[in-house]
DNA sequence: CTGATAAGTGTATTCAATACACAGTTCTAG
DNA sequence: CTAGAACTGTGTATTGAATACACTTATCAG
């Protein structure tokens, strides 16, 4: 009944950690010279310079020019340290509600924004578990991109599923990406060439039989890049393929919205 | 020119890899005890066993009896193993082609059947890396997720990318999901208890100025499980919310190739 | 002033991946 | 039929990371 209360779990507990919830505040003892701020800036500057793999406590710490063990002092574990970081790569604003209420073009430019951060900090993606959002800037960005989605109409529970559903695509599809470009400059070959590799790949092993749809894609050179798609496109943003997709979900909400609003809706 | 030709891509090394292209046939030397397969199969055995974590090649070797190092005389790299248990992992089959060519049934049968799959062997979707799919396995379900969607009228184009739309969902959503259900099991609450924490943390750093949108999202409970909501559906598959995410998707393919039908497309 | 407490250090432990040299086995060439 | 080449599994050592623990020293509360 004194600590014992109840273990509190992963999630629970990251909410606390990522509002500073938690460490009590200090009464004696020398003042510290590190702060977890710096830390998580620290890492997130290694982050971004050397990948999340090159992040370690012993980096870090050499980073700030302190012991591998003094970091423990401002943050419980790696782990804590990597919650932190990911709410904290996450700092840019997002879009703000639009004027013309055009629910379509805020999603998709809060999309486009995710894209941007996720392109800008290919490593936050590659971390694996990365729950719901917790932090400050996590829940400002899942605010921004319900709010467009409440706004289509759907009901703040949908809303939350096709936010998720949302997500799960940018992150996947710039994971991907990244992957491609890092074994890009890896091998030392154009991106084309690795896809070309790629192509190649499945080819020797892709039967017209057992895979007939397969096939078909690698004949029609899907994965080739097509330089027409991409000249099609207006030059600002940067518009992939992936935007149909983005298209094609905005198609299923209004869709059902307009459905519901019409057969028996709120 | 000798063996310096080009350095292979991940995910072209991985196609070769996946499917047995590497390792020439042997001439002399013992008779090899252990295999590539045997040692696949008791990873495998491990990660179901004790999850992904639990997979280290020491802990694999001692599986079968044998030394760490022996492993490396069958794999390159954990690595590499990895990779091989991710394909290995997908070994089931695949819903065929439907009788009635109902594309809409077919995908969510695919979905529902992927996520089975899912859901049996959690492991797999906190593998971080798992690139395009390249083995056997993979591409089995690839193609029959693809095949839908060219029945649908897509181009295969259009398929490909809304099969990684789909399939991002549905990992990202399991991975979601495994992780409550780590997190109820570990701290010894249900998982409704594991949800009210949650709710109950953000409700401590979410104001209804800075965050209405999630504000709204809390006040409606719609993290809790909604008991109704499951109810209604037939009891046959396990149906979700994340269901409502997949037919937006599918109602999103539906329009647009209707639309297209209508106006100008092949 | 003085002792409890906290910050940063130094050292040691543990665990994982994997390089390397070796011993024993089996196939092939002469 | 036999010598050695080539290959399997073993033993040992190295490296890198996370983190526990004991220690020194700086502060501040009483």
């Amino acid at each position: 009944m004194t600590t014992e209360d109840a273990p509190k779990s992963r999630m629970a507990r990251d909410v606390e950690l990522l509002w500073g919830l938690d460490s009590p505040p200090r009464r004696r003892g020398p003042k510290p010279r590190l702060s977890r701020e710096v830390v998580i800036r620290a890492a997130l500057d290694v982050a971004d310079a050397e990948g999340i793999e090159a992040v370690s406590m012993q980096r870090v710490s050499k980073e700030l020019g302190y012991t591998t063990m003094s970091l423990y002092r401002h943050v419980d574990s790696k782990e804590d340290l990597l919650v932190l970081m990911l709410d904290a790569a996450m700092e840019g604003a997002p879009p703000g509600p639009r004027a013309d209420g055009d629910w379509r073009a805020g999603l998709e430019e809060w999309c486009h924004s995710v894209l941007e951060l996720y392109r800008h900090r290919s490593w936050v993606v590659r971390v694996a578990f990365s729950g719901p959002p917790g932090g400050p800037n996590g829940l400002r960005w899942m605010e921004a991109g319900l709010r467009e989605l409440v706004g289509s109409g759907l009901d703040v529970g949908e809303a939350v599923q096709m936010l998720m559903l949302l997500s799960a695509a940018l992150r996947e599809n710039v994971r991907l990406e990244t992957e491609m470009a890092d074994a890009a400059r890896t091998t030392g070959n154009t991106l084309t060439e690795v896809e070309r590799d790629y192509s190649r790949g499945l080819r020797r092993v892709v039967t017209e039989e057992e895979f007939p749809t397969i096939a078909l894609m690698l004949h029609e050179q899907v994965l080739e890049p097509q330089p027409t798609a991409q000249a099609t496109e207006r030059a600002g943003e940067p518009t992939h393929e992936l935007d149909f997709g983005i298209r094609r979900v905005l198609d299923g909400i209004e869709s059902y919205v307009r459905a519901r609003g019409t057969t028996g809706g709120a």
